[in-house]
DNA sequence: ATGGAGACCTTTTTT
DNA sequence: AGGTCTCCAT
């Protein structure tokens, strides 16, 4: 436990001061790679040098890699008792967690299961169907969105439906049903015993609004919060730390309004600006001092900011190194982009001995990742991908833990349709749509229809009825043994007796399957070894004897955890690739942002709005300031969007950062690849992209990579056993032998990474590479 | 009831 | 290009 001197030895001056302000209200304004969650678990330390008690303080994060984060810094600073006491946490999992214990008071039952956006899309497919709508009109993302605006500015279903003004507006749009459908889904997801992402803060404003009593009790156990990232905050969550501060005040709020990137799902960047009118004896710090970039990227991230309007004061500074410049590069499309992008990480890597690890490959959307992928894996360079979606939404997964959420909330009804004839057990959608009918005709859960048959009757023949029967005896017996088995036994239990693993081992094409249900089973294994965070009882704070880390437990853990499984191995040696936003909170020695093209960055869809646009800015902003020493931007004349190619034009946000800041703009290497007919007539002032004429015509031009970085062609005569090389899409190599003369010369080259190739050398470009 | 072929749609970003 | 959905053949 550090004492009070040695928790602010280790900070500035500003930083101390935020960290020494604990009563009373305070804003910190956060400059990129400043230290902020440095400052924000110091704070935590240094309050319990001040006899605060842990168990006292509430902090919360927007995405889990933040809490995950932030926990593991609390836990080094103030030891595992006292940080397991904390409550750290996104808001969507602290809120479930204390839901989960209220909800009774809400009408709902304990052992709530959560719809992710993938259930809810379901449910409104089903009830759009249902009222004889068309889908395509009534899109289920588009009215999920709809909805969950409406939640986060604290609107139910009812007050919705009864809304005038809403009303017309949907009329207007053409939607009139909206109204009608929200009510449907909320009345279905009650039904169900579950919540979406949107009911969670939804019902925590309504339980700390409606129940004065829990309102208090909250208010006495959470009298000292932090809230990570302020401007991300929406209307709901924004309410629900207002009450909860009021009794105490201690609230602090960390944000950079410049780094406000979420503004699309209805963040709302108010809420930082008008903290102050809150809370008018709040103190303001702001931190300016980066420790992370060089001089270089700072001040081009400044400059870069400055374009937008509607900010905050604030002059970010660096005492770092000048540092390298930041380098363009300009290519003729993806695959040279992603081959420019694995030159370069070779290069470094092999002048500086770096490590993988240090280099991460940022873009817009996730759909860019696929060429660079490609390539990586040509070139034997590790990388991994961080795709929020990537492991949870494998249907395997989302099969198992379907069976998890149904033992233990038989109500769930998602959950019940999802596996009720998986693995096959003969109750297809015939006998799925009559049970539906069933149900709806006595007014009871599709589970009761499923439970009981012989009571309900529906129609559909006897083998089916004990079929039905059969499949709710096998739920029933999981759901009985939850609170008897730990959950690794239990999944084990559910996996090989629900007949899903057989299922998977019979079929020789869901190998990889089985694998990611095997990998599943380890990381609940691990759940079930580890201690939780939280060993208090919520209720009366005390000390949790005889943990057993049940099935609940560990749906509860997981249901908003969208995170990969093995994110313990950070320390893998490999290149990052993820989307700007997945990078933020993060950063990188060596940095690329691929893609910085006129409608990919900026999107699209974001150019209708000043507003929007400034949102990608900021977006564009928080790249760069990923960057510790290194930044590399790229942009291709050529890429393929929908499957089919289309001209791009420079990203806009290329033109803003000043020229002193920027390296080498290199030309498209291959510009003559084009044929001429069309490659500069469409290339003009418009905005959109302009389809390509010619399909699957353009010419491949990996081998026409820039390769002055890495050494000098070789001609047929420098190449001679023993001597090392370079190939663009074979990467480095050893020659072993060589065999005839001249232009009809061929060589024998052992390539690190594919073994031998035979060449021939005027075809091949090989290059000598520098010492 | 199951699976395959073809149409069709998608594309921000995340809890 | 890739995934999802629909419909038709089995």
């Amino acid at each position: 436990m550090n004492t009070e001197n040695t928790i602010l030895s280790q900070l500035n001056s500003s930083q101390q001061e935020a960290v020494k302000h604990i009563e009373g209200p305070l804003m910190l304004i956060a400059g990129a790679g400043s230290g902020k969650t440095r400052v924000l678990t110091h704070r935590i330390a240094y309050m319990l040098t001040k006899g605060i008690s842990p168990y006292n303080i509430l902090a919360l994060t927007f995405t889990n890699k933040a809490a995950k984060e932030m926990r593991e810094r609390v836990y080094d600073l103030i030891g595992e008792a006292n940080a397991k006491a904390t409550s750290v946490g996104t808001f969507h999992s602290i809120f479930l967690r204390i839901l989960r214990i209220e909800a009774t008071k809400l009408g709902f039952r304990e052992n709530l299961t959560v719809y992710d956006t993938d259930d809810a899309k379901n449910v409104l497919k089903n009830i759009i169907k249902d009222m004889n709508l068309d889908i395509k009109t009534y899109l289920p993302g588009y009215v999920l969105s709809r909805i969950s605006n409406a939640k986060s500015s604290l609107l139910s279903a009812e007050d919705y439906a009864q809304s005038p003004e809403i009303a017309q507006a949907d009329a207007v749009s053409g939607l009139p049903m909206i109204g009608e459908i929200f009510l449907r889904y909320a009345a279905r997801l009650r039904k169900s015993n579950a919540m979406d992402f949107d009911d969670l803060l939804y019902f925590m404003n309504v339980l700390l609004r409606d129940f004065p009593e829990t309102l208090l009790k909250y208010q006495r156990r959470y009298r000292y919060i932090l809230v990570d990232e302020y401007q991300d905050t929406n209307y709901a969550q924004y309410l629900i730390v207002k009450k909860l501060a009021a009794l105490s005040r201690n609230i602090c709020v960390v944000g950079d309004d410049a780094q406000s990137i979420y503004a699309f799902r209805g963040a709302n960047i108010e809420n930082i600006l008008n903290f102050r009118r809150d809370y008018p004896e709040a103190k303001l710090v702001k931190l300016e001092q980066n420790y992370r970039s060089t001089k270089n990227i700072v001040k081009a991230a400044n400059a870069i900011i400055k374009y937008n309007t509607e900010q905050l004061q604030k002059e970010v500074w660096t005492n770092n190194d000048e540092g390298a410049k930041i380098t363009i590069h300009s290519l003729s499309n993806e695959t040279e982009e992603a081959n420019t992008v694995a030159n370069s990480i070779l290069d470094m890597k092999l002048n500086f001995h770096l490590k993988n690890n240090q280099f991460a490959i940022l873009y817009r959307t996730n759909a860019q990742s696929r060429a660079l992928e490609e390539t990586l894996m040509k070139r034997n360079i590790p990388y991994k991908i961080y795709a929020a979606t990537s492991f949870y939404n494998r249907k395997e997964i989302r099969d198992l833990i379907a069976y998890f959420r149904l033992t233990v909330n038989n109500y769930d009804e998602e959950a019940l349709r999802r596996i009720i004839n998986y693995p096959h057990r003969g109750i297809g959608a015939t006998t799925l749509e009559k049970i539906t009918v069933a149900a709806d005709e006595y007014n009871v859960h599709l589970w009761n229809i499923v439970n009981e048959p012989h009571v309900y009757n529906p129609e559909v023949n006897s083998p089916t009825k004990t079929r039905l029967q059969d499949f709710a005896s096998k739920i029933k017996s999981y759901t009985a043994q939850i609170q008897k088995m730990n959950a690794y036994d239990l999944a084990m239990h559910i996996v090989t007796t629900s007949g899903m693993l057989l299922a998977l081992k019979e079929n020789i094409a869901e190998k990889e399957r089985l694998e990611n249900v095997e990998e599943m089973l380890d990381s609940i294994k691990s759940f079930t070894e580890k201690q939780p965070d939280n060993l208090f009882n919520e209720e009366t704070g005390e000390m949790i004897e005889n943990y057993v880390p049940t099935l609940d437990r560990y749906l509860e853990s997981v249901a908003l955890l969208i995170d990969d499984v093995d994110e313990d191995k950070e320390d893998e040696d490999k290149v990052k690739l993820m989307t700007i936003h997945a990078a933020k909170g993060l950063e990188f020695d060596h940095v690329y942002v691929t893609g910085m093209e006129e409608n990919l960055f900026p999107s699209s869809l974001s150019l209708g709005t000043k507003r929007e646009l400034e949102e990608e800015r900021r977006l564009f902003y928080v790249a760069v300031t990923r960057a510790k020493k290194s930044l590399t931007l790229t942009h291709c004349q050529m890429r393929y969007k929908y499957g089919s190619p289309m001209f791009c034009e420079r990203s806009r946000f290329l033109d803003e950062i000043p020229d002193n800041y920027l390296k080498i703009i290199q030309k498209a290497s291959s510009k003559a690849s084009f044929s001429g007919s069309y490659a500069s007539s469409n290339c003009g002032k418009s905005s959109y992209s302009v389809p390509l004429s010619v399909k699957k015509s353009v010419p491949k031009t990996s081998k026409q990579i820039n390769t002055a970085s890495i050494g000098k062609e070789a001609t047929p005569d420098d190449i001679v056993p023993n001597i090392r090389v370079y190939h663009a899409t074979f990467g480095y190599g050893n020659v072993i032998k060589t065999d005839g003369v001249s232009h009809d010369k061929k060589a024998v080259v052992n390539f690190d990474s594919v073994g031998e190739k035979t060449l021939l050398l005027k075809f091949a470009k090989l290059i000598l590479p520098y010492k």
